[in-house]
RNA sequence: UCCUCGGUAGCUCAACGGUAGAGCAUUCGGCUGUUAACCGAAGGGUUGUAGGUUCGAAUCCUACCCGGGGAGCCA
């Protein structure tokens, strides 16, 4: 029996008669060469067939093919400095699973298209190099940040979607119509549960969906995205950049030691990603307007940054800039006031460099009782539904911190990507909600 | 929600008041090393929808629908 091997393992397999199963990517063919290229999720690599020296039959079938057919290609496989894998496959049999028909071609041609075409052909984008390499930088990046809190003493303990309150009550939030007894929303954050498992596990982390119902229409904005939140118990504002230093760090690393092939498929510049070192720049939010008033900006003291506020602010950087203290009004009402200073908070933002903005939000949260209730009444939120939070300061309150890392917004960083929604399979957004 | 740009062949676009076109894709023909292959030919259109101006509208006007980018908001 001639034995199946995936494309990835070609090199191993030199000199000998395999069986490959994928989709036809391209043909090219001439009247007596023709030269199929296969993909098969592992890889694409390219097939031989001399008419002379083939049977008849096989050429013709081989000729008339289709792309993204399904077929077995089987074949010896030769070393070939010619092949951008270094390696072809003289091909010397054909098994057709489904032939795709001429009438209705696979729609998404090696020719360019645009967004809005590929977006509707979403199921079908995913399988062009581009897409593919995304995916698993994605898949990267999400494997290294588990590793990360995984063996950093870390446990991850997921925090439940559907939620009866406003996590931080700014922004708006997916009512759903289900719940008899109250309603009930799309959580926005795990940051509150996250908490409460933090007191019990010292440091936890959660990795799920989250929503949010801001009709964004930008670049950087998915109605539906993933994040990761760790949370520690015992922490301090100064505890978690550091955490958030070294998350980044990993993650990098990762991806440039086990991605080398699909960022090149990007045409990343691997450069700017090489250069990423601890510690990370830091910078008061005080000094920030100073700086971005210096450069032109609109922005006075008070203010939370706009896009190109925070391009302004890592254009200078060679990495990640940790922005902290920001005034109290414009964060969440959980932050943890500055010492002495109780107009600025205990928060952090995370700016990836080359304009790619905010990818980390976190801080340092309330661990009083008197100063969190106060907190609830100044942002008009019911103290009942927080009952269960403000027992976790009844009852053997400590400092605690953490933050929240958008994956698309870091993978599109890594990626070097121009849209957020590359990253994910099936983006949501506010007008595009399939397939 | 607001601002802004766009919608013409399956796809990407041109034509900007006077006969609706090109490249790619598809079909047919040619080519023994192609890399988004190339060369020749053919088929393919209610110009987003509805109204209006005009001798004449893809083109100008109005409304609506659909999408892109941005603002606000955020990861």
């Amino acid at each position: 029996m001639i034995p199946r091997i995936r494309i990835v393992e070609a090199g191993a397999h030199v000199g000998q008669e395999v069986r490959i199963a994928g989709w036809l990517y391209n043909l090219r063919k001439s009247g007596k060469i023709a030269f199929p290229q296969l993909r098969d999720g592992s890889g694409i690599i390219q097939g031989v067939a001399v008419k002379a020296e083939v049977p008849e039959e096989l050429f013709e079938s081989l000729r008339s093919l289709t792309q993204e057919s399904s077929i077995i290609l089987q074949g010896k496989i030769r070393a070939e400095e010619r092949a951008a894998g270094g390696y072809e496959m003289d091909v010397t049999g054909l098994e057709i699973i489904q032939r795709v028909s001429e009438e209705d071609p696979y729609p998404i041609t090696p020719k360019e298209h645009g967004p809005d075409f590929l977006l509707n052909h979403r199921h079908l984008w995913l399988r062009s190099r581009r897409q593919h390499a995304i995916a698993r930088v994605r898949h990267e990046v999400i494997r290294a940040t588990r590793d990360f809190f995984d063996s950093n003493g870390f446990i991850l303990m997921d925090t439940p979607i559907f939620t009866p309150a406003a996590c931080e009550g700014t922004s708006t939030l997916f009512e759903v119509d289900y719940f008899e007894d109250q309603k009930v929303y799309l959580s926005q954050s795990g940051q509150l549960y996250n908490e409460a498992n933090a007191m019990a596990q010292g440091k936890v982390y959660c990795f799920g969906p989250t929503f949010r119902a801001e009709k964004s229409k930008t670049r950087r904005h998915l109605t539906e995205f993933w994040m990761v939140e760790p949370e520690m118990a015992y922490a301090t504002l100064d505890e978690v950049k550091v955490l958030a230093e070294d998350m980044l760090c990993f993650i990098v690393d990762r991806v440039l030691n086990n991605r080398q092939a699909e960022l090149k498929v990007l045409e990343r510049d691997v450069s700017k990603l090489e250069r990423i070192r601890k510690p990370f720049a830091r910078m008061h939010y005080d000094e920030a307007v100073t700086l971005l008033q210096g450069k032109g900006s609109e922005i006075v003291w008070g203010g939370d940054f706009g896009g190109t506020d925070e391009t302004l602010l890592t254009e200078d950087q060679p990495g990640p800039l940790i922005v902290d203290n920001f005034p109290t009004e414009i964060k969440a009402f959980y932050f943890q006031p500055v010492d002495g200073r109780p107009e600025c908070a205990l928060g952090m933002d995370v700016l990836a460099p080359e304009g790619y903005g905010e990818i980390i939000g976190g801080g340092q949260r309330i661990h009083d009782l008197d100063l969190l209730l106060k907190r609830l009444d100044e942002h008009n939120l019911p103290r009942e539904a927080f009952d269960w939070y403000t027992d976790l300061r009844k009852y053997g309150s400590v400092p605690h911190a953490g933050f929240g890392m958008g994956i698309e917004r870091c993978v599109t960083w890594m990626c070097g990507l121009e849209h957020l929604r590359e990253t994910i399979a099936y983006p949501r957004m506010i007008y595009r909600t399939r397939p």
